[in-house]
RNA sequence: GCCGAAAUGGUGGAAUGGUAGACACGAGGGACUUAAAAUCCCUUGGGCAUAACGCCUGUGUGGGUUCGAGUCCCACUUUCGGUACCA
């Protein structure tokens, strides 16, 4: 009887429906397991081959615990709010949420056919009120929180208010946009507004003026990671800086303890390192310099105090408040000049080509340490975002303060004794300090470094500066505050509105505020964003409720925030949501969380290392400051899986005729290599016929063949539609099944690893399935089990591969547990075995990757219930043990020939029979013997000397 | 530039410091069949042999540690990720 795979998938998918197999409660005595995958975005083109991979991964996991005995969470959901579907939208007028809704239902039905064993009753749409509604309040939450530093949480708005109330800014150490100092009645005395404008510096959620990634492609701002090479990452439109009022997220608060979390969670090195890299923490010093002849004075922020004596000039960010304040007169022209320059400078042109420009402020700063007096300069190649956004420059030793240094003629002094400056700056931070100060130059202050290394100088003067007060010691993060709001429209409004003028929170009950109606989805005349079309977007302040917007008197109905939120506020405490995904009081049940607490096990891209996975970590981290999440990391372990390449087919045509040659003989002509679809190539061999009927200007194409076959050339590249590289998960499923399909990813090779998808080899697996129904079937389809004891060869073979299995899916190594699946299957084919308890346990070892073959043959064999309930089998040691053991006998560590010993030869009795055997004599003519080295089970190795 | 990961047959990939190339694909040969499909068996890193199934060589390059190195150490080359005037 044939494996009808057809047939036995829709079966079991059918009947994990009705009894609901997969759906999971909290409410359990069991130990529980969370495993989850990084929610998909809903895209137009479906799923390709590469998106199921860490779903069945995960699967595979999850499915596997549960058979350990574990209650097993394992939830899915889209992540639905995004911009391919608003710029399909604005180009065609159909409603974002249509073309979400029919991709989600695709991406459904695709889901479904791979059999995974996600809890559909759990399913959550970041684009769906009941849950943007959290997403709402968490914003809120954020506004009306602020950051303290001695606790190292977030605290609530008012106990700020209060501080400032009756202390002002004495005393307080908290998270700020900028350092205030303000007296209790200086606070006391302010205005409604004023006092709002104050309170921005420290909510969490705050409004910022700042300099933002306006991308006008896409008309709207992006945050950091949504820029690479000073291009959107979505539609590669350029991005510029430009200063902005927006919504912010105070990230940054977070940054130690950001970085503090990494070391408690099982993420891999390199994603730790990239998430270090990018929160950037910088201990340095911060030193004044007072400005000559003036009473006026700024910071700089150094990591390299030691250097202090090689100063030669200043530096100021172009964007800086400082530049105003220190242009003089005669200088005003040309810096006005250079700012405009440098503002018409997109974020691009400044990454690829750093040339060296500037211009001269007229102003002095007087070095603390030399007296000397320093001119500063304004530069781009200072950033104003970064420490104070002013430098002292070293162009001994930076090598862009070198530059600089160079193309305006400015000093360079060496610090280091023996270094050589005259091509280029020495950046090492290596060396013994010298002409610090310099020999014959009269000391301003009583302080040498001559003599220290490096570290010891940096040391020294950082005590120096404190003890002086000349500045402070600094650390300082590259992590900026994240941008909150987009100018677009699928996305979750903001529950604001602006009373005169003052961002106002609207009532946590008034929950979820929905996405208002538009007819158009571009801005509005007037440069407003999308949701300045809406009609009804008014908020009745009296009645809270929106209102129409004619009814807006600013007196009891106000304007609404016509901002919406980013891709990443949906996203970012998703797997919260998913513990409790119906409750309409909280964002989730204390009952659902203390069960649940938090991740074990997330799988998904590297891609999101400075995205959603710091976004995630931040977010989370202010839940639980507030005790709504249990754990201060949100994914105890990450797995992020590999990308799944396509593997492309070239058909080679001669120059300006329409014949085509096969590989082999294309070397011979002149040729275009052309992509052709992978789905009428096999194993390389393109079908001749179906290429004539592919495009009408192959209708009469000729070819030049080799062997009788055309054979195409292949190349790695990107999965997508332009490439002909696309493989569907679905044709896979209807031609070789959703068992077979899950269980070729997995043999691919390590999850973890990029790879390419090559349909080729997924016969093996599929081969292998056939293999094993035909151990249970014969052709007429008769089960031919014996119920016989297993034998002892039996038993060693499938407690053998108990223990790998078990071993490898802990360790994520699917690709060589499938291999010992076969090799198991094909010892127990050459013991004839067709043993019920053995294969009972074959069956259920199989049952994480190929759910519904196991399904199908565990009913088989008896069993009225569903596999998944079966017990994971245990392995016995004693099973293993051998009768003999082959041993390699080498000779200096050269293997020569194989030996068998009882299991239970001892060192002594194995070396006399190695020593015996006739042809070690042969080995050891002309040597002595020095030692034997006996490896147990593996090798002799017999260590000769001359 | 800096940080990280990797480099093994025609291909995807296996190898707690212990017979390198498991497992699979592909390829070649054979069996069954009128034929094809399906299935099964044999060979398959390279070279030299094939009278003697034996020898040599082989995990990016060059060194080192070790009785023994794909694996550990040092230097280098290349590839792929990430990041970048962050002072």
């Amino acid at each position: 009887m044939e494996y009808n795979f057809r047939d036995i998938e829709k079966k079991w998918q059918q009947r994990w429906v009705e009894q609901k197999t997969y759906q999971v409660s909290e409410k359990s005595d069991r130990q529980k397991f969370y495993v989850l995958n990084m929610f998909p975005y809903p895209s137009g083109a479906g799923l390709h081959v590469g998106h199921p991979l860490g779903y069945i991964a995960t699967d595979i996991y999850a499915r596997f615990k549960r058979l350990q005995g574990f209650n097993v969470l394992n939830p899915m959901g889209y992540d639905a709010y995004g911009l391919p579907a608003e710029q399909y939208a604005i180009q065609t007028g159909q409603h974002p949420e249509v073309t979400t809704m029919q991709n989600i239902n695709r991406y459904r039905e695709q889901l479904d056919k791979i059999g995974f064993c996600f809890d559909w009753d759990r399913e959550v749409r970041t684009c769906d009120p009941g849950y943007y509604h959290w997403t709402q309040w968490a914003f809120q939450k954020m506004f009306n929180s602020y950051y303290d530093n001695d606790l190292q949480k977030a605290q609530p708005i008012e106990q700020l208010i209060s501080h400032l109330e009756s202390k002002g800014t004495e005393g307080l150490n908290v998270a700020e946009s900028e350092s205030l100092v303000l007296t209790a009645d200086e606070w006391n005395g302010m205005d409604e507004k004023q006092k709002s404008d104050t309170l921005m510096n420290y909510r969490i959620a705050f409004m910022g003026e700042t300099m933002v990634n306006w991308c006008a492609g896409l008309g709207t701002v992006l945050a950091n990671d949504e820029v690479v090479d000073g291009v959107s990452v979505r539609g590669g439109y350029p991005v510029e800086q430009k200063k902005m009022r927006q919504w912010c997220l105070r990230v940054s608060a977070y940054s130690q303890r950001l970085l503090d979390g990494l070391d408690t969670i099982n993420w891999s090195d390199s994603i730790k390192e990239t998430q270090r890299n990018w929160i950037g923490r910088s201990e340095g010093t911060e030193v004044e310099f007072q400005v000559a002849d003036s009473d006026k004075h700024f910071t700089i922020f150094t990591t390299r105090a030691d250097t202090m004596f090689g100063v030669t000039f200043m530096v100021l960010a172009p964007e800086s408040e400082l530049v105003k304040e220190l242009t003089t007169p005669e200088q005003k022209a040309a810096v006005e000049e250079y700012v405009k320059y440098v503002a018409g400078r997109t974020e691009r042109e400044r990454q690829i080509d750093h040339k060296v420009t500037g211009v001269f402020s007229g102003s002095y700063a007087i070095n603390p340490f030399t007296g000397e007096k320093n001119p500063i300069w304004i530069s781009e190649y200072v950033l104003a975002g970064y420490g104070t956004g002013a430098i002292m420059a070293v162009p001994a030793h930076d090598s862009r303060d070198y530059a600089f240094a160079k193309h305006f003629n400015l000093p360079i002094i060496p610090l280091i004794e023996g270094c050589d400056v005259s091509e280029e700056s020495y950046d090492a931070k290596e060396g013994i300090v010298c002409n610090s100060p310099r020999e014959g130059v009269t000391p301003y202050i009583d302080f040498s470094l001559n003599g220290l290394t490096i570290k010891e100088a940096i040391a020294a003067t950082k005590v120096y500066v404190k003890e002086h007060k000349l500045g402070r010691v600094k650390v300082n993060y590259r992590l900026r505050d994240a941008i909150f709001s987009r100018q677009r429209y699928w996305g979750e409004p903001f529950p604001v509105y602006y009373r005169n003028g003052i961002p106002t929170m609207m009532p946590e009950e008034c929950l979820p505020i929905e996405l208002p109606e538009v007819d158009k989805f571009l801005p509005t005349e007037t440069g407003e964003p999308p949701l300045g079309n809406a009609v009804c977007w008014a908020w009745d302040e009296a009645n809270r409720r929106i209102v129409d917007n004619k009814l807006i008197d600013n007196k009891t109905v106000f304007p609404i925030e016509l901002y919406t939120m980013p891709g990443f506020a949906g996203s970012s405490a998703y797997y919260l949501r998913y513990m409790d995904p119906h409750n309409d009081k909280a964002l989730v049940s204390e009952e659902a969380d203390s069960y649940w607490q938090n991740v074990d096990l997330y799988v998904g891209g590297s891609e999101h290392a400075t995205g959603h996975l710091i976004y995630s970590r931040f977010w989370n981290k202010f839940l639980f400051d507030l005790g709504i999440s249990r754990k201060d990391e949100p994914f105890q372990k990450l797995i992020n899986q590999g990308m799944i390449q396509g593997r492309s087919n070239f058909v080679y045509r001669i120059k300006d005729t329409n014949t085509f040659v096969s590989l082999g003989l294309s070397k011979g002509y002149d040729v275009t290599p052309i992509h052709v679809d992978v789905n009428i190539v096999s194993n390389d061999i393109l079908d001749v016929e179906a290429f004539k009927a592919w495009r009408p200007e192959y209708n009469n194409a000729e070819f030049i063949l080799e062997d009788g076959k055309y054979v195409c050339g292949w190349a790695i590249e990107k999965m997508s539609k332009s490439m002909f590289n696309v493989v569907n998960p679905d044709m896979i499923v209807e031609k070789f099944g959703a068992d077979t399909l899950r269980m070729y990813e997995m043999f691919l090779g390590p999850v973890e690893q990029s790879k390419p998808w090559d349909t080729n080899g997924i016969d093996g697996c599929h081969r292998f399935l056939k293999k094993l129904w035909g151990f249970f079937f014969d052709r007429e389809g008769n089960l031919q089990l014996a119920d016989a004891e297993p034998t002892k060869d039996e038993l060693r073979s499938i407690h053998k591969l108990i223990k790998k299995v078990t071993e490898d899916i802990e360790n994520f190594s699917y690709n060589t547990s499938i291999a010992a699946f076969m090799i198991c299957l094909n010892e127990l084919g050459q013991l004839k075995s067709r043993n019920r308890q053995i294969m009972e346990q074959f069956v259920i070892l199989m049952a994480p990757f190929t759910p519904h073959l196991s399904e199908e043959l565990y009913e088989v064999l008896g069993h009225a219930t569903s596999v998944c309930d079966a017990q994971w089998p245990s392995f016995n040691e004693d099973y293993l043990k051998e009768d003999s053991v082959k041993m390699m006998i080498s000779f200096n560590g050269k293997a020569r020939f194989p030996m068998e010993f009882p299991a239970d030869a001892d060192n002594a009795s194995i070396e006399k029979a190695v020593m015996e055997n006739p042809q070690t004599a042969k080995y050891m003519e002309g040597w002595v013997l020095n030692k034997i080295i006996i490896v147990p089970k593996k090798i002799v190795n017999v260590v000769l000397k001359k």
